[in-house]
DNA sequence: CCTAAACCTTGCTCTATGTCAAGACTTTAG
DNA sequence: CTAAAGTCTTGACATAGAGCAAGGTTTAGG
């Protein structure tokens, strides 16, 4: 398959059978939220397009206007933006069996104020914005799909206003640490810290603290 | 009509005519956002209600769950959570001419973690969830205003985060004072400090230094 | 209108976190 | 495989903001 799929997703797409491992976590995801049938899955296969990305690689840059919506099948993505002192600011790590788009700019179709980048090498599955569109009409487990990340994109902004507001560094790392088991294994330090709100030197100490 | 409505909300309802003066702020809201005939300004009349409430009073509380939607006529409110030591942490100032409830408790039917209380006497329309979804599916309009809740919730959230993650104290008050001005002849300092994630002695100094 | 309670300010001190510098370690590309 | 670049750690020091105490001011309710 390594040698097969290396930059030849297109042909690869076109094969049902080959494709399915890849849909396999994107099936698995739906299903939680709402039953599916083959032929819902066989027209969601049509629509996403699978895709490998290296480490570092850009899918949405600051002032493009956020055209696909992606689901992360392995790997990890950084949504953030650049302050005027030229910090990187992470708002959100996306890692396994999430979707992700900047919602702002999907939504309005207002340019990006946040850049979307591979933290290492990804695999993901993709939709345009007017496809995916299309398909919460017209299917009820991708509008169940749509809902689900509103709200989740919500909520999960709700909860980290709290956490600045509420927790000292050590504490807003401890939350981290339960909510993303292992990421200090995974993402760089330098920018596990940019999340955090904090140096990377002031990470390094209290990752010694425990 | 300050003798007349006081304590009577409930006729005063009833009387088409002295109702006008308090829904025309919500008319002009909606007006904004997508035009307004005279036949769905009477259904908008007839499926909200008006209410004042004390400086103080809630009108929601930690653990109750969120079945109303409150417009804004006149005051303002505060949204927040009370963190284990104690603290009020306030995520939300909503002024005038603002939709206001807990979404996530609205959305998803689940016990609010929040409180929403009065930071002085205010006018509220108010409308109970089931009437809202009703509207927001039968008048267009309504659909928007639902739609335009949404967006700057998360809009919103957005923001703060990225307030918190790259500006300090001074900054953040600056950003406020931009945002809502006027804010601290008007709500009292202690809850400034708290939406702003800092003491009331920090926030004290800081406004010497402008 | 008066008093108690709540609120705001300000000095002093303390602590968490930032900054800078230097060296060790790790990754990457050629 | 190795050099260069990037990353992590750690010490010394600087600073923003917290915490406490005390006094002045405003607010609310009887």
């Amino acid at each position: 398959m390594n040698i097969l799929s290396k930059g030849k997703e297109t042909a690869f797409h076109r094969d049902p059978i080959l494709k399915m491992n890849e849909f396999d976590p994107l099936y698995t995801y739906i299903e939680k939220l709402h039953p599916l049938e083959e032929k819902v899955k066989e027209k969601i296969m049509d629509s996403f397009s699978f895709k490998k990305v290296a480490k570092n690689e850009f899918l949405l840059q600051e002032g493009e206007i956020c055209k696909f919506n992606y689901f992360i099948v392995k790997g990890s993505l950084r949504l953030y933006k650049i302050d005027p002192k030229g910090e990187e600011l992470i708002r959100y790590f996306a890692l396994e069996n999430k979707f992700v788009s900047n919602l702002t700019s999907f939504i309005t179709g207002s340019p990006s104020e946040e850049f979307i980048q591979a933290n290492e090498k990804t695999e993901l599955l993709y939709i345009p914005k007017a496809i995916f569109l299309d398909l919460v009409e017209s299917l009820p487990a991708i509008n169940r799909v749509y809902r689900n990340m509103l709200e989740n994109a919500y909520i999960t902004s709700q909860k980290r206003i709290y956490q600045f507001q509420g927790l000292n560094a050590v504490d807003r790392l401890r939350w981290l640490l339960e909510e993303y088991p292992g990421i200090l294994t995974r993402i760089p330090s330098r920018l596990v810290a940019s999340y955090l709100g904090i140096t990377p030197y002031t990470l390094s100490r209290i990752k010694a603290e425990l």
